[in-house]
DNA sequence: TCTTTCGCTACGGAAAGTGTAGCGACCCGA
DNA sequence: TCGGGTCGCTACACTTTCCGTAGCGAAAGA
């Protein structure tokens, strides 16, 4: 497929529309949980995966480098992985989120 | 979710939070995507197939049966697939995630 | 030195996604 | 009444991604 691309790893869209790039990048399984479970604080590579109902470490580590590279995460020397200020917006809505499904569970 | 009912499988997550159940849904790939370009309006399936860069009918059958299990899109005769009330809330969001991705477009 | 914990990688098997072809139902104009 | 077009959707073989487990090298105590 197209997908596999020409230069640049966008990998969903070619239309190069932020929005795309962000739905394509949330839509790969995991990336969601991750920035969820990081969102009340850092946490190690270890922890994360533990809380990720162990997801498998080639797996998080693809995320993980993914979202730094999307600057939503970064890596701190002895605290492990926390989200970053824009990550932190990112999260912001995640809890909206969070509220919205809560409301809708009951419907 | 509770809505499946019991035994089956969220896949994702036994917590039952709703939160996990619908972190668990978005992040398979292209579900995002369809609400995305469903929010403008109703679209039918082969059009809406066609803004999803011609996404394989296979899964975008999949993900409207899931959809359509979660109360977020229905089908209408005549006017294809467009979303419910509830899928109207999530879109709101994804409106709102879209006008932070401009704005992060430009890190 | 021995042990523990860290982030992270290798690798083989399993699951999910992809691409193409095409079916049955429906409508519409000839 | 006969094509020809569109609709939603399925079949199926192929490819990519993901999973689960094992384990490495580094660092930090004991």
């Amino acid at each position: 497929m197209a997908r596999k691309a020409v230069t640049p790893p966008v990998r969903g869209s070619r239309s190069g529309r932020p929005i795309m790039v962000l739905l394509d990048a949330l839509g790969q399984r995991w990336t969601l949980r991750i920035l969820w479970e990081l969102t009340p604080g850092p946490l190690s590579f270890r922890d994360l995966r533990e809380r990720c109902d162990q997801v498998s470490p080639t797996v998080l580590n693809g995320r993980l480098k993914l979202l730094r590279e999307m600057a939503l995460v970064e890596r701190e020397e002895g605290a492990g992985y926390r989200l970053t200020p824009q990550g932190q917006e990112l999260g912001v809505r995640l809890l909206d989120l969070n509220h919205w499904a809560e409301h809708w569970a009951r419907d």
